[in-house]
This record gives C-alpha cells, sequence and structure tokens, in this order.
DNA sequence: ACCTGAACACCGTTCAAGT
DNA sequence: ACCTGAACACCGTTCAAGT
C-alpha cells in the first residue's frame, strides 16, 4: 500500500484509543489500539516512541484535566486545596488509568508548569525556601495515595471473612459510600492546618 | 523425569527469587525465575497461582517486614507514628516493587489483622466509630503515597531544562538530600495533629 | 504430587519494501 | 514521511507424559 495520500494515525488519535481501552479494561497493548484504528501494528511505531512513549502520552492527557486556574486563586491555602481537589478528580476520571501513571515520574511540561507555579505561590505566600519542595511534595503524595485508593474502589477493602476481622468489617459498615472521599478530605484539611502553622514559622 | 524424591520448587524460593529479580532490574518473569531455579517454567505453576499468585506472594512477604509491636506503643498516636514509619520502611526495602505492590488491593490475612488491631487502637482511643476508617485510610494514603515517591528518587524530579522552570529547580536545590523523608515526615506530623483534634470530637 | 517438554496465543519492537 | 507484511525474541498459561 505505501503511504497513504493523508496520515492514517496521529499522537492524538492513539493516546484517546489507549485511553479508552484503559477506561473499557484496564490495559493496553500496541496491537489493540491498531487492530481499533485499522492499521498495522507497526505503523504506530511511526508516531509514538514505542510503549512508554504512549504512557507519556496518556499521563500528558490526563493532566491537561487539572485546572490550573486552581493555583491563581486566594489566599494561597484555598488555592492549594483547589488544584489538590482538580488533580485527585482529573485522575478519578480515569481510574484504571492510576496504576499506570503514579508509577513512574512527571516530565510533561504542561505538569511540571504546575509545580513551577506552585512554588511561586509558596514563596509568595512567605514559606522559607527549603519548606517549599516539602509542602508541594506532601501534597502530592496525598493526592497519588487517594488516587490509588479511588483506582480500587470496592475491591480494596473487600473482607473474605468477616470473622477474622470483625472489626475491621464493622468500622468499614460505619464509613459507607464517600470513603474515599471522606479519608482524603480528613488528609487535606490535616495538610492545610499543618501549612498554615508552617508558614508563620 | 518425572516427580522428584526431594521437591525441587517451594512457594518461599520461588518468592524470594522474584524479589530478587525485582531488586535488580525492577521486573521479573515466570520464565526467569525458573531460569534461576534451574527448572522448566511449566514447574512454577505447580506451586503458584499464576504470575498474579506470586505477585500477592510479594505483597505479603514485604508487608511481612512491618514490625506489628509498633501498634502495642502507648499513647495511641505514637503507635500510628511508629506503624505508619515502620510500613513505610518496610516498602522502602524494595523500591523498585512499590509500583506492582500498591496498584492492586490489600488481601494477604498478615496485613488485614494490622488493620484490625490499627482499629481496635483507635476505637479504645475514642474515636467515633465513622471516623476509624477515614483515619487509617487517611494514614494509609500518606504511607502508601510517599512510598511511591520513594520509588523513583532523583528520576521524579530529574527537571530537563532549568530554564523553563527556574523556581522549581531552586526549590528543589534547597531541600536536597532527604527530600522525600522531610516530605513525608510533615504529612506525617499534620495528620496526627489532626487526628489528635479529631479525637476529642 | 511434581517435573519435563512442547504447544498456544499474545506481546513489544524492528525493518525491508512499497508509495 | 508513512503504511504494510513479515520477522524475532519474549511472555503467560496449559497440558499430556512421565515417575
Amino acid at each position: 500500500m505505501g503511504r497513504p495520500r493523508t496520515p492514517l494515525l496521529d499522537r492524538e488519535r492513539i493516546t484517546t484509543t489507549a485511553l479508552e481501552l484503559i477506561d473499557e479494561q484496564g490495559e493496553f497493548s500496541v496491537p489493540q489500539i491498531a487492530r481499533r484504528l485499522g492499521v498495522q501494528t507497526g505503523s504506530v511505531y511511526h508516531h509514538v516512541d514505542g510503549r512508554d512513549g504512549i504512557v507519556e502520552l496518556l499521563r500528558e492527557r490526563v493532566a491537561s484535566a487539572i485546572d490550573t486556574h486552581t493555583l491563581s486563586l486566594a489566599p494561597w491555602d484555598a488555592a492549594l486545596a483547589a488544584w489538590a481537589r482538580s488533580y485527585r478528580a482529573a485522575f478519578a476520571a480515569h481510574p484504571k488509568a492510576i496504576p499506570l501513571l503514579t508509577t513512574s515520574p512527571v516530565r510533561a511540561p504542561r505538569v511540571l508548569e504546575q509545580y513551577e507555579r506552585a512554588v511561586t505561590l509558596l514563596q509568595d505566600a512567605g514559606f522559607a525556601l527549603p519548606d517549599v519542595m516539602p509542602v508541594i511534595i506532601a501534597l502530592e503524595n496525598l493526592v497519588l495515595g487517594s488516587a490509588l485508593d479511588l483506582a480500587a474502589p470496592e475491591a480494596m477493602w473487600e473482607l473474605p471473612d468477616d470473622t477474622t476481622t470483625p472489626r475491621l468489617a464493622a468500622a468499614l459498615d460505619a464509613v459507607g459510600e464517600g470513603r474515599a472521599d471522606r479519608a482524603f478530605e480528613l488528609a487535606l484539611d490535616a495538610f492545610l492546618a499543618h501549612a498554615r502553622a508552617l508558614q508563620g514559622a
């Protein structure tokens, strides 16, 4: 067949298809993507830096849903809280992708820019320079840890047998639905209170 | 050859070999394990419930390093703090295994028992039942999020170009070595302070 | 019960050949 | 530059055959 008049593939469509596959089945493979797009497996490699490259594109795609406007809010603690919620919501929109995206470092420029702005926010708010990154990383840990919890909703705490862990079962029953959300909000509250204390010192 | 007088394989050695492979290269495969143990690939399946079963064994192995004695400490907040540190340290001992272990639910009895004890600890300390699980899950999120940060040490924040994110680069320089540890301790402090406040209410 | 040896479907990646 | 078609090494899993 050779080169088509107009390209059959592009990074955009490859990323979209990969995300669809993940949303449906929790996984994706290069042959699966090619099949959906009616193309040979090898063709995908002309647009993308291997399977890892596709994961990187997914990271950027998911992160693009984070509302960067949040970092312009005032005061600074409201900005941080809104950013964290939006960050978590972006990942929560694709729960099955979370394991894939949280395991390797952030390189996407779009994401790094957000960290740059967060640093500025905290410096302007009067945080000591050595405190800035620990605060941001602690918040990120909180978001990602909570996102992991979201990734395995009920399964995460599906007990094999109530009789071996009766207290755990009772405690789980007492929380019910918004379990993951409540844990996140609790941790976020804790974090913000501590950050405020740190700002003064 | 048929059945040997004394078994060539057991779950213990399979788990150990898988963990060795992960520590060395960040991955493992069933054929690799078999090769190291001088055995055919298929033989492994006589002792283990597939590749996923090996991951489950790894989860239990790593979790077995958590010091359960910590949950007997007093007062309750000291117990929680020590438990969290030991939990994190157990994962930190095998950083390359973290992505594999944090992505799926906890089923190992050994781990569930610890949660049972944590529930008891908090109930005895006077926490309202609906508050118990959010507190524990928030702490777990903190531990796992921080463990993920440990999994990709320098790589996590290796900036491609200081000029595009100068403030981020400066803030990172200002923290240096104990970056991940400081973020964890900061988040843990925040969490404990908030938990103490919650206990009264 | 436990191991071999072979098989199967699937994967990631590369590459000459075509336009 | 972009796609095909075929190839390669590797993977997870199963299973008859042997002891």
